[in-house]
DNA sequence: CGGAATCCCTCAAGATACTG
DNA sequence: CAGTATCTTGAGGGATTCCG
């Protein structure tokens, strides 16, 4: 039996943490992509549909800041920056696929009401 | 075309999906406090600590319509509401067992500068 | 090219008070 | 007891413009 109380609530925090890195809406796009190799920062803008400047910046710097992907500044004219992702940042593979193997059993099969 | 191919697309739809099931801030909290078995309402409250009402309600709610946990009413004054995991829910551990084994290997080991 | 700066909006989340 | 009903705040996300 699990412990309850201080341990449990740690247990909590952390995969709070863990959804604080991968929970946001482009998150897991980036790095799916990236999972493909290093990246320019153009390539990933054209390589996920829908996302913005400023959301793609945002989510690297947080990826980033997390240690999921690692920033290289080539100092050419115009500049150049590839991203890629780190060990910490590969070794998400096994979540994501987890997440993906509940979700095709499950997910997208029924309807969701989306009630408000 | 555009994207390398549409089951790609697919995947991340997925994924976005789940994320919006467990991806709550008080998700992953009342799920794993329903591992333990069906709870009534102000169990989980009392079990979630910082949780208020409202949002229990509408997670509660929120999982209902997904299939993630089932809710029993019974006919007694005061009134007496048992919530349980589904199967569908009850699968979500080795998700959770998963996003938590990354999450030891190097969330909290370092120190994250939540840069705004 | 790779951002930074700005403005704007929606909605998740919190605090309370009330009710069948 | 198990919720509604309101009000409020703030973070997440989007569109656009500007800059080295």
């Amino acid at each position: 039996m699990i412990q309850k109380n201080s341990a449990d609530c740690a247990e909590k925090c952390v995969i709070r943490e863990i959804l604080d890195v991968i929970g946001g809406k482009w998150s897991i796009p980036i790095i799916h992509t990236l999972f493909d190799g290093t990246k320019r920062f153009m390539e990933l803008e054209r390589s996920i549909p829908g996302i913005n400047t400023r959301m793609l910046v945002k989510e690297l710097k947080n990826m980033e800041a997390n240690g999921i992907v690692e920033r290289t500044v080539y100092p050419t004219v115009p500049p150049t920056v590839e991203y890629t992702l780190t060990e910490k940042g590969k070794q998400l593979e096994p979540v994501i696929h987890e997440l993906h193997n509940w979700g095709s059993k499950f997910v997208s099969k029924e309807k969701k009401p989306s009630l408000k």
